[in-house]
DNA sequence: CGAGGACAACATATGTTGTCCTCGGTGCGATATT
């Protein structure tokens, strides 16, 4: 497997866990704290210098405050876990999502001086994984990593409380809102976790969250008035370019031909396996060194492909979304899309992948109405009535508590289905979670209502997720600046033409792409402002001050939300309970339909 | 929701057209076979 291979080459080393520990805190009372992070991270990292991010938010943990840190990936995110934590007397637990990155952030703090650190997980020995736990226990180590599927373990999270950990870190802490919901739904049961191993102060870390998803993580993993750190979006390098189809075909040939033509290495996204074969096979054709990744891969391949991408032996790789995290890799000239991603956090999670040199880069999405159709299935996918009926009925029936596992043995359901089911119906108010981990229903909610709920919690997401879709849809067919739209949706104000995206760098007259739907038609109605020479950044509509970028406001017919993105006449917010929807400022302030709850925090 | 395959029905003995069905993405951990 690839990451032994990936691991070999690093010697272990004596690893002077006690010392670097006493390093940290052999500080005189008059140091500040800042001083002493900056002094840990110079001796025992070797990192003489700081960025403001970095520091800001290690001393918020260090303060034992919750944090939560936005920060484009090598803009040293680790860093923060890995110096914080020993300004605080106890392990750090590092829960990350595959196995592949734990072995990657153990590797690298070996390289360091660092202390010890272990994994568990069930990809290693045995005896591995009971020397993990014995260099927790004597407090050895400093560093545990873990999956969220082992922290649904009972005898994990016991002997974890033992220990008493300082910090509970949640790295990719995007996963708890992108794959929390049903594909791995122990990341919605984080909070619980933290809670039984004694609250330790929570530090998550993530590249990239839009507003809704920073509050869900908050919100999710139960942090308590935490810090936020959001370091700058906007990657300047990256030239933003959409292109439209309408045929199946002429996409197809678009992708092969651009693939070919920019420079290398770069990736292609597709919607399915199949895809990233055929689109492999065909760069392969055209004489390219090409390969594809996805899932459906043995292992063996997975990582055969992955570290020749690395290396820079494959021009480009043809990849479902399975190809990305862990992709360490500076000079990624471009990432094509062959088709229109489930939601703008994941667009620009891939295309982040690019550029990161700073040199030169292309995005390019390659879009296609009719492609939306297999996102919006795949948004359809939490549990059913069927699937909520069953797990509430069995936990009437049971009345006490009851572990996720007995209960999905009982009823034949899957663990992840009836570990989702339990999530939904938490939500929902109907069911608790005591500190055994144990589940049981509340008493005064009947089943029958418990299951109505829990029905249209479910149906929320739904919408929730159809909505972000829909927000991709409308990046494809934006008409604006593509910068200013992205950045928009992450909360950040650009005053467009970025002169870096196909729109800004077409004239923007009206003529370029993305023309032909019904927004040239609501341009007329809503006597959108003139386009030309607006780099001041000054929103079109004379009400859109009212309504800035991060604005929880409230809409007389769709309840509460919070404003996302400001487009010269109209506003997008993420409602509660509908999803995103775009507003025109003509139309909202004309008939009083939007107020203002409260102005953005920060 | 849309693509693509299987199959039947048709107007004519090979191709077209329509209908029904299935499939589509992310990883962990545990279990069953080698």
């Amino acid at each position: 497997m690839s990451d032994e291979k990936r691991d070999r080459g690093e010697e272990k080393r004596a690893t002077p866990g006690k010392s670097a520990r006493a390093t940290a805190s052999t500080t005189t009372a008059a140091r500040t704290t800042t001083a002493r992070l900056e002094r840990t991270a110079a001796e025992v990292f070797g990192w003489q210098e700081l960025r403001p991010g970095q520091l800001k938010a290690m001393e918020a943990v260090a303060a034992g405050r919750d944090t939560l840190v936005v920060m484009p990936t090598g803009a040293g995110k680790s860093a923060v876990y890995q110096v914080a934590a020993l300004a605080l007397p106890g392990p750090a637990v590092v829960v990350s999502p595959l196995i592949a990155l734990q072995r990657d952030q153990i590797a690298g703090l070996l390289r360091r001086s660092a202390p010890e650190a272990v994994a568990v997980n069930s990809a290693q020995p045995a005896g591995e994984t009971a020397a993990a736990w014995e260099a927790v226990r004597g407090g050895d180590a400093e560093y545990l990593f873990l999956s969220p599927e082992q922290l649904a373990k009972d005898d994990v999270v016991e002997r974890l409380a033992r220990a008493r950990p300082a910090l509970f870190v949640v790295d990719e802490a995007q996963c708890v809102s992108a794959w929390g919901h049903d594909f791995r739904p122990d990341y919605l049961r984080l909070a619980q976790v933290v809670r039984r191993v004694g609250r330790p102060t929570v530090l998550a870390l993530t590249a990239t969250a839009a507003p809704p998803v920073r509050e869900e993580i908050v919100e999710r993993l139960g942090m308590q008035d935490p810090a936020l750190v959001v370091a700058g979006f906007d990657r300047p390098n990256i030239a933003l370019e959409v292109r439209r189809f309408l045929d199946d075909e002429d996409k197809r040939r678009a992708v092969v031909e651009r693939a070919a033509a920019e420079a290398k290495p770069g990736i292609v996204y597709t919607a399915t396996r199949k895809d990233a074969e055929s689109y492999a096979a065909e760069l392969a054709g055209l004489g390219l060194t090409a390969a594809a990744y996805h899932a459906g891969l043995r292992g063996e391949e997975r990582s055969r492909v992955h570290d020749a991408f690395l290396a820079g032996e494959t021009d480009v790789v043809a990849a479902t979304s399975a190809f990305g995290m862990g992709i360490d890799k500076e000079d990624v000239r471009f990432v094509l899309h062959a088709s229109v991603p489930g939601s703008l956090d994941a667009y620009y999670q891939e295309i982040g992948r690019a550029g990161r040199d700073g040199a030169r880069a292309v995005a390019v999405l390659h879009y296609r109405p009719e492609d939306t159709g297999m996102q919006n299935f795949f948004a359809a996918r939490t549990p059913g009535e069927d699937t909520l009926t069953e797990v509430t009925a069995r936990l009437h029936e049971h009345g006490g508590p009851l572990a996720l596992k007995e209960l999905s043995e009982e009823s034949g359901l899957s663990r992840n289905r009836v570990t989702a089911a339990a999530n939904l119906l938490e939500q929902a108010g109907a069911v608790t979670t005591d500190d055994e981990g144990e589940v049981r229903a509340v008493p005064d909610v009947t089943a029958d209502d418990a299951a109505e709920r829990a029905v249209e919690a479910a149906q929320a997401r739904r919408k929730l997720e159809r909505s972000r879709v829909e927000m991709a849809r409308a990046y494809a067919e934006s008409t604006g600046c593509r910068r200013r739209f992205l950045l928009g949706y992450f909360g950040e104000s650009y005053g467009a033409p970025c002169g870096n995206c196909d729109v800004c760098t077409a004239g923007s007259d009206g003529g370029g792409p993305g023309t032909g739907t019904g927004e040239e038609l609501e341009e007329r109605l809503f006597e959108r402002g003139g386009r030309g020479g607006r780099d001041s950044g000054t929103p079109g509509h004379p009400a859109a001050a009212e309504f800035p970028t991060g604005a929880r406001v409230r809409h007389s017919a769709w309840g509460d939300g919070m404003v996302l993105a400001e487009e010269d006449d109209r506003i997008t917010v993420l409602f509660d309970s509908m999803g995103y929807r775009t507003l025109s400022l003509a139309a909202v302030t004309g008939q009083d339909l939007l107020s203002v709850v409260a102005k953005p925090a920060g």
